[in-house]
RNA sequence: GUCCCCAUCGUCUAGCCCGGUCAGGACUCCAGAUUUUCAUUCUGGCAACAGGGGUUCGAAUCCCCUUGGGGAUGCCA
């Protein structure tokens, strides 16, 4: 049975790239119905932190990845660390020095990987130094412990980032002086920023927990990291976990490198949010309202719920919303500038409208059919095109020179507030 | 500096392993159609085999060099 194990450092927020390796990890333990451990790396007392560590968890199951088995944990291991590198100090393959145990390597060898993703890589043990395997303060080093835990779970392919490519030759050292089993190595390219440099918070965030508070979804999210360095082999661009691993195979990731496209992340995540029903948006609009203080008590569930189906094929994250449909949940909205001078600031414009809203006062009936047939009447009356009284319109009501049809906006707003903003704005 | 990884449109990629279709798709951008605006949708367009040597009848595909990018070189993980 294969064994793989996504191995997290709890001294910071799950990293996109930490989240693609967890994501080809666990495609890896489920397309081959192995298992896929949980390994919590907190060997470094000061900088670990229990609240990085609550929001891993948690963001990889958002993400839609699970893990067998309890997570293990490094600082629980420290006696078994120390207890190996004992072991290779009795015979003789390790020295003191002051408190630490060092590693001696044995100059002059290759050390051949042959790496799943990149085929076959050489190294010359005399590139590497002799490796300190317990620090002076007595706890363990990471190339270490990682070899005592990736043997002791019989570990049978290790899947994690290029940077951990120049490692290998040193944990294989270990693996031998263990007289343990090798495993597969496979080693993906890291992604990087937009401009090449490693991603970081001016690319639009390095973190999971960033992207998902700005309302991306998980299912977004995951099939844009998936497509990053592998391919279905055919043109879809839309995938899901679950599909992927009826196809996935290491051997078909890319070896070469690639760069973070947020734009492209914003499409996928437009394709899944025009996917879904009003209803499955609406707790997560709720809780982007609330985050940036729109209040919409006053609102009924059915109306929010229209609203966004309004909305639905007009935002790249559920972030947007509160910002595409502000005029719905406030009477002091900004009026674009641009907009303004084009519409409102015209006498002939202010007329046609305030003749609209006028109009309007009769209506008893407010639907978006009686809205725009009012509207239609005026136009031929008048002898304009209907668009000349839209626009106006639309920039009295929200402000805005784009957003939904303005007939469905009105309804919705109702005939108070669209009448009363019209009038405010023809005087 | 040394070691290692890598190189197809601006970006993600298919094709490469097993040389031989105008180098295909998607994002972005542009144009057109639809639409009351925007968006959606549809149609069309711009745009790439880093450079140089080989091998071969034939190279994006195989080999070498150069250049460029990235990683490692921690008693961080």
């Amino acid at each position: 049975m294969t064994i793989v194990r996504f191995a997290p450092s709890p001294t910071g927020y799950l990293h996109l790239g930490s989240a693609r390796t967890a994501i080809v990890n666990w495609l890896y333990a489920r397309s081959t119905g192995g298992k896929l451990l949980l390994r919590i790396e907190d060997t470094d007392q000061v900088r670990s932190e229990e609240k990085y560590l609550e929001e891993i968890l948690l963001d990889l199951k958002w993400l839609g990845l699970d893990w067998d088995d309890e997570p293990i944990y490094q600082s629980k291991r420290f006696d078994l660390y120390r207890q190996k590198a004992e072991a290779l100090l009795a015979e003789g393959k390790a020295y003191r020095e002051g408190e630490a145990i060092i590693f001696k390597v044995e100059k002059g060898r290759d050390i051949e990987i042959d790496d799943v993703i990149h085929g076959k890589i050489k190294f010359n043990t005399d590139e590497i130094k002799d490796q300190v395997i317990i620090k002076s303060d007595g706890s363990p080093a990471y190339n270490f412990c990682c070899v005592v835990d990736d043997a002791d779970l019989g570990i049978t392919q290790i899947i994690r980032g290029d940077d951990h490519i120049s490692n290998t030759p040193k944990q294989i050292l270990f693996y031998e002086a263990f007289g343990a089993n090798l495993p597969k190595f496979a080693h993906m390219p890291l992604m990087m920023g937009a401009d090449g440099a490693k991603l970081s918070k001016r690319h639009g965030g390095v973190s999971v927990e960033e992207y998902k508070a700005e309302g991306f979804f998980p299912e977004a999210m995951a099939n844009y990291l998936i497509l990053l360095g592998w391919s279905p082999g055919d043109d879809r661009e839309i995938i899901s976990l679950d599909e992927a691993v009826k196809i996935f195979a290491l051997e078909d990731m890319s070896d070469a490198q690639s760069k973070f496209d947020i734009q492209k992340l914003r499409w996928t995540n437009a394709e899944y949010i025009m996917k879904k029903d009003p209803k499955d948006l609406l707790p997560l609009v709720k809780e982007q309202l609330e985050k940036v203080g729109v209040p919409y008590g006053e609102m009924t569930e059915e109306e929010l719920l229209k609203l966004i189906e309004l909305y639905r094929v007009r935002m790249k994250t559920v972030g947007e919303f509160a910002g595409l449909a502000e005029c719905f949940f406030k009477d002091d909205f900004e009026f674009e500038e641009k907009g303004t001078r084009k519409y409102l600031d015209k006498e002939g414009n202010k007329d046609n409208i305030r003749y609209f809203a006028q109009r309007l006062e009769e209506l008893q009936d407010w639907t978006h059919e009686n809205i725009e047939n009012i509207c239609r009447e005026i136009a031929e009356e008048r002898d304009l095109k209907a668009a000349e009284i839209i626009h106006p319109t639309r920039m009295a009501i929200s402000g805005k020179t784009a957003g939904a049809g303005l007939f469905e906006m009105m309804e919705l707003l109702g005939k108070e507030k669209a009448i009363e903003r019209i009038k405010k704005a023809s005087v």
